[in-house]
DNA sequence: CGCCAATCGTTGCACGGGCAACCAATAGCA
DNA sequence: TGCTATTGGTTGCCCGTGCAACGATTGGCG
C-alpha cells in the first residue's frame, strides 16, 4: 500500500492545498472562516435562507453553522429575523455590508478557480466534474450516515 | 457564483466523505487519527523513516506530526531509534504490535478505495488520476508555500 | 577553531469545530 | 385538547491542530 497513490490521500491533499489558495483570499484578505466564507456566498446567492440551509448534505455540523452565523452577525455582515410562521428558525441575510464583502470576494474567488482550472483544457475539465460528481455519490454511500441525519 | 458548483467546494465535500468512509476503519476500528494512520502507512512502506519523511510536501505540520509520533509510541505501536549520525533527528519504525495494525487495515483501506472507484470504469479511473495530479501541482503553485518550508 | 545560520523535533497557547445535552417550538396522533 | 416525537438552533466540554517560540544539534564559512 503507497500512501501516495492512495486516492483518499489524494483527494485531501488536493482539498487542502485548493482551500489554502482560497484562504488567502477569504481568510487573509477578508477575516473570514471557512464556514463564515460558506454561509456569506449561500446569501449571496439565495438572499434569504435558515440556518439549516447552510450545510444542505450536512456538510457542516449545525453548531459549526450556529457559531459561525453568530459571529457574522456580531460583524455586521448578516442579520437574523424570525420567521412567524416557524418561530424555531430564522431567516438569515446580508446587510449591505455582507452583500459588499460578497460582491467583493466572490469575483477572486472564481480567479482562483479559473487559475486552478487553466492546468486542464476544457474538454479535461467537464471530464473531472462528472467524475467529481460521480465519485461523490458513491462516497455518499460509503461515508457513515452524513454529519446529523440522525439529529433527535 | 453557485457555491454547489465551485471547484475547491466541491474537492472539500469529497474529500470529507472518503476521510468519513476510510475513518469508519481506522478510526472507529483500530483507534487511529488520521496523521497516526498516515505514520503507521508510511512506515509500512519503507521500514524506517524519521518524523519530517511523514510529511514529504508539507501535508501535515511537524507539531502534528510529532504528536502522533507520541501517542503512538505510547500505545507501543511505533518505537524511536536514535540516529547516531545525526542526533536531531530519530529513526521510527514499526513494532510487531504496529506492524499487526498496519496488516489488518491496509488491505481493508483499500478495499474502500476500491468500493469507491467502482463507480468507475477503468479507463475513468485512469483519467482521474491524471487530472488529480495535474490540479495538485498547479494547486501547490497557488497556494502560499505549504507547511513550513520556511521554518525558520 | 569559533560563530552564526539552518534543521529536527517538542511544547505552551489559543482557537476552531465535533459531540452531546439542552431549550424552544412545532407536528403527529389518540 | 393533551402527550410524545421531531426539528431548528444554542452552548459547555473536550480534543486535534496550527502557530510561534524554544532547546538541541549540525552545517557553513571566515
Amino acid at each position: 500500500m503507497i500512501l501516495e497513490e492512495f486516492l483518499p490521500y489524494r483527494l485531501n491533499v488536493l482539498a487542502g492545498l485548493t482551500s489554502s489558495a482560497l484562504a488567502q483570499i477569504y481568510a487573509e484578505r477578508f477575516g473570514l472562516s471557512i464556514p463564515a466564507w460558506r454561509i456569506i456566498v449561500t446569501l449571496g446567492q439565495y438572499e434569504l435562507r435558515t440556518a439549516r440551509d447552510m450545510a444542505p448534505d450536512g456538510v457542516m455540523h449545525k453548531s459549526t453553522v450556529s457559531r459561525a452565523v453568530s459571529a457574522l452577525e456580531k460583524r455586521g455582515l448578516i442579520v437574523r429575523r424570525p420567521n412567524l410562521d416557524d418561530r424555531r428558525e430564522e431567516w438569515l441575510a446580508l446587510t449591505p455590508a455582507g452583500r459588499a464583502i460578497y460582491e467583493a470576494v466572490a469575483p477572486e474567488a472564481l480567479a482562483v478557480e479559473e487559475r486552478l482550472l487553466s492546468a486542464l483544457t476544457p474538454q479535461e475539465q467537464q471530464a473531472f466534474t462528472v467524475l467529481i460528481d460521480k465519485l461523490t455519490r458513491q462516497a455518499r454511500l460509503l461515508a457513515p450516515r452524513s454529519v446529523e441525519e440522525d439529529d433527535a
